[in-house]
DNA sequence: GAGTGGTCTAGACCACCAC
DNA sequence: TGGTGGTCTAGACCACTCT
């Protein structure tokens, strides 16, 4: 027996509101009140039919609003919970300074320490290919000029939580470990300036969706979870495109922190 | 009748893979390949019952699905169309720069224009708070202290697309244009700097999540539109933090540009 | 009025999980 | 083994849109 306690009103049927959206109503009444706290057991279907009096359809259908707006995550066998909110990451906007290239550490490994999550990287994968129109406009290369692609999974405790994509041109990358799966210290960006370009800056372009099948797969997001989608493009100080990177990240993840001057 | 040539395939029953994925699959190739345009008509549940040879229920979760990835919309009476991807506004890094605040137009006003949108204000309520923990750490306000909340809604091309609530100290709100509905001209961060306040930086922390029902109907958000949280804290010569404002954007409509030195 | 999607019922069988 | 959610059927009535 569970607790039923959370459900105190009944329903309404001469309501103009649905009978299944006045079920997600208290279930999500009860949630965002804290009587239901992350991680908690949501009445069974079983329990809430034999509660409000009505087919397992209809329960069905309130708890599939939870699910997509997030509140909720079924598990088969096991019930339905409340959704826990994983801890989010600061990225500050100062996270591809040089300083932090220093001590031979890539920008993702030294952000994660510093707030002492232990990280990996998996699924590297360089190849050479076309890019699409978006990296191409942004690395001003010719409409079916060949690039070098890395891309790379990241992980954060052993949880998936960012998939990057980097194309560097070939003028730059060939003859260097950026070819290979481990590209030395400091990563991809200190061979760039082994190569003799030095950043000037970088720009970033952040939209928001929901994931596609296959970024939700390999990063393990439950539905109802959106990603950011970052394309930074770094310029040296002749102000060539040196590298665009694109990156998708588990939106439930990541806090972007940028610093703007007011000039 | 209908554009049902889309469908070519049938269904594999003795697939693990449920049907009603099956039928989403084929829809969601229609839609990914270009056969399904935006704003095209999907088949009625009827002919996708009688394509597949299914019960209603089966074709209505397959369309589900697809709404729920945010690629088709339901139109009661009328059918289930392709989603039309809105156009979506690039936001740059400068666009609090002060001489975007020399003729007078407030920042939201004069990007819009930037980019031949018209842009309205709606929504205006300006009252007094004690701010949330988010807001009163950024603005480094006591526990219990009063501050100035105005609270509006922008419009793009007569569509909502932000929700905007700025928290400012009442030491520099008070006797203000900032306690009116219209704050003149520059909006209120010309009026901060009438005060002495001269603006030295800011701060975004970017964040997202799929909207509240509250934030989807005052932005006619549909299902399965990610919204942007953006908390701006804005700095003066001084150090202080002179306004603390909580912005709820619709995911589909900007694209967030930042530029970042490499210092 | 014909066609569309929205809601709801009352069953069925299955796969997964914990005990 | 019993309880859970996942899938599917075959109906019903309703509200909305278009003509």
């Amino acid at each position: 027996m569970v607790n039923e306690g959370i459900l105190v009103n009944q329903i309404d049927p001469t309501s103009d509101r649905a009978v299944f959206r006045q079920i997600a109503d208290q279930l999500r009444q009860a949630i965002e009140g804290g009587r239901l706290r992350g991680g908690e057991k949501l009445p069974s279907e079983a329990e809430l039919m034999e509660h409000y009096g009505v087919a397992r359809m209809t329960v069905r259908q309130a708890i599939q609003e939870l699910r997509n707006e997030g509140l909720a995550v079924a598990e088969h066998g096991r019930g339905v919970f409340v959704r826990r909110r994983p801890p989010v990451k600061r990225l500050a906007s100062d996270r591809f300074a040089r300083r932090h290239r220093k001590d031979g550490k890539a920008a993702f490994l030294a952000e994660s320490e510093a707030v002492g999550a232990k990280s990996d990287v998996d699924r590297i994968l360089v190849s050479e290919v076309v890019p699409s129109p978006e990296i191409r406009e942004r690395l001003r290369t010719g409409p079916d000029e060949v690039v070098v692609s890395r891309s790379r999974r990241y992980l954060r405790d052993g949880h998936p939580v960012e998939l990057a994509t980097s194309y560097i041109p070939v003028g730059i990358a060939h003859g260097t470990k950026i070819m290979e799966s481990n590209t030395g210290p400091g990563g991809i960006y200190a061979r760039i300036e082994d190569q003799g370009h030095t950043f000037e800056r970088y720009v970033e372009d952040v939209s928001t969706r929901l994931p596609t099948r296959e970024e939700a797969k390999l990063l393990s997001l439950t539905s109802g979870t959106p990603v950011f989608r970052l394309i930074r493009t770094a310029y040296d100080l002749d102000g060539m495109a040196v590298e665009v990177c694109d990156t998708i990240m588990a939106g439930d993840a990541f806090l972007l922190s940028y610093e703007l001057p007011a000039h």
